[in-house]
RNA sequence: GGGUGCGUCGCAUAGCGGCAAUUGCUCCAGACUGUAAAUUUGGCGCCCUCCGGGCUUCGCAGGUUCGAGUCCUGCCGCACCCA
């Protein structure tokens, strides 16, 4: 097969399967984040259980801690973690966006976080206030070091608002980005190549497994539609394993979204996946997917469960379509569910739904107990990851 | 019996003549989108036409003062010390 088949499609809805070097997966998915190398407060047998396909680690976090080269000593972020399945790296680049962003609201703090220029981005860290340099080879360099399945170039997502004039200027600087990640991505997978073919008689490359990541490129340009299709046209004539959509859901109205889409996907090869960055809420979700969308990550459902937001399915046999009609979220730690002895969700089959009250969560987490993170954290996975497998029907 | 200190919005604290009154916790509600995040914002005497205004509060009762949580007197309660 090739690396990314479509087995189905309906309207613009494509259901399919993605090889990478650790299996395939079916598509569309969502990947649960585990940014320093784990998703909080889960096992790897647990994700496993609960049917996640493959993971997101981040490479700015890893890279401070515990530093790529340890991971690559330990045998690769799948080995050192445990994860046996497939992962994705985000490239840093949103870090360009969140940290800066942090630093801005931080007014005290006039060190700064981020610097950017053409050749990188100085970050610092946030932890110490010690400095790194980030360029797109570094990011290369390190998300091979790790194992990444799936590789993200370095890109600089713009903040909403962003003026035509910023989103043009760092538009164009990541379009060169993009271009030296691949240089040197390709440079170095042709490199192994020849290191893997010296051994290749050890190597136990499988049908169903790819011998090499994939790179992706990501379209960037913020609202405004002469720069996403810009940017869309760049990335393709480079030429990657599949494509994604950066720079959405960073503050700007809800039907921007929407538009993004329009305007992008038609510029977008068919037999690549895109993937829609950092989303998002359940109907942004299955919106996306009805529009063409492959691949999902976001922290939503496990931040939101460490703070005590549940969703919650509507009925007990759900299409999601686009309206925003199919789930409701909860507060567990609201007074009104102090003696609510019913399940979290009574259409939901997860660990925390089957065994535990609504009332015992809320005093979990009105006591701090860890497991009320843990049990939460449970249910709103398995909700996105079985929003996706009915998707995917 | 004598002495000293202390009583402030659930708890704990600040306040030393202009105060509906500090801060922390608890409590209540909200936010969270390629994780800076088990984070964070707001509310927390009562009432209103809720921008703003009114009323009632700092153990109790008096007093001094234009004005008292703050000063004075007495009482009640608590803590400690000496008998």
């Amino acid at each position: 097969m090739a690396d990314f088949e479509i087995r189905k499609k309906i309207k613009s809805r494509r259901v399919g399967k993605l090889k990478t070097m650790h299996g395939v997966i079916d598509t569309p998915f969502f990947m649960p984040i585990a940014t320093k190398g784990a998703v909080k407060n889960l096992s790897p047998k647990e994700l496993q259980d609960l049917g996640a396909q493959i993971i997101l680690g981040n490479t700015y976090h890893l890279w401070l801690r515990p530093g790529h080269d340890l991971v690559k000593k330990s045998g690769g972020l799948q080995k050192f973690m445990d994860w046996d399945g497939p992962m994705l790296t985000d490239s840093g680049g949103y870090q360009v966006f969140s940290l800066a962003n942090w630093k801005a609201e931080k007014k005290r703090d006039n060190r700064g976080r981020v610097k950017l220029t053409e050749k990188g981005a100085e970050f610092r860290d946030p932890l110490d206030g010690k400095k790194y340099f980030m360029t797109p080879e570094k990011s290369i360099e390190i998300q091979l070091a790790l194992g990444s399945d799936i590789i993200m170039v370095f890109d600089e997502c713009p903040p909403y608002p962003c003026s035509r004039e910023y989103a043009k200027r760092s538009l164009e600087r990541t379009a060169r980005w993009a271009e030296r990640c691949k240089k040197y991505f390709d440079k170095k997978i042709s490199n192994s190549k020849l290191e893997s073919l010296k051994i290749g008689s050890k190597l136990k490359i499988g049908n169903s497994k790819l011998n090499r990541p994939l790179l992706f490129g990501i379209v960037q340009g913020s609202v405004y539609k002469d720069l996403r299709q810009e940017s869309a046209r760049q990335l393709v004539n480079l030429g990657f394993d599949g494509y994604a959509i950066g720079g959405v859901a960073v503050g700007e109205p809800r039907e921007k979204m929407k538009k993004i889409l329009e305007w992008v996907l038609p510029l977008l090869p068919e037999d690549k996946p895109r993937y829609l960055m950092g989303l998002g809420r359940p109907e942004e979700i299955a919106f996306a997917v009805e529009n063409g969308i492959d691949m999902f990550d976001c922290v939503i459902p496990t931040r939101n469960a460490r703070h005590g937001s549940l969703f919650v399915w509507k009925y007990a046999k759900i299409k999601p379509s686009s309206k925003n009609n199919f789930y409701k979220t909860i507060n567990i730690t609201n007074e009104k569910y102090k003696k609510d002895f019913k399940p979290l969700d009574k259409n939901c089959g997860c660990y925390a739904c089957q065994n535990f009250s609504r009332a015992y969560l809320r005093h979990l987490f009105s006591v701090g107990e860890p497991l009320a993170g843990r049990l939460a954290s449970i249910h709103n996975l398995n909700f996105y990851l079985k929003l996706m497998e009915k998707l995917r029907k």
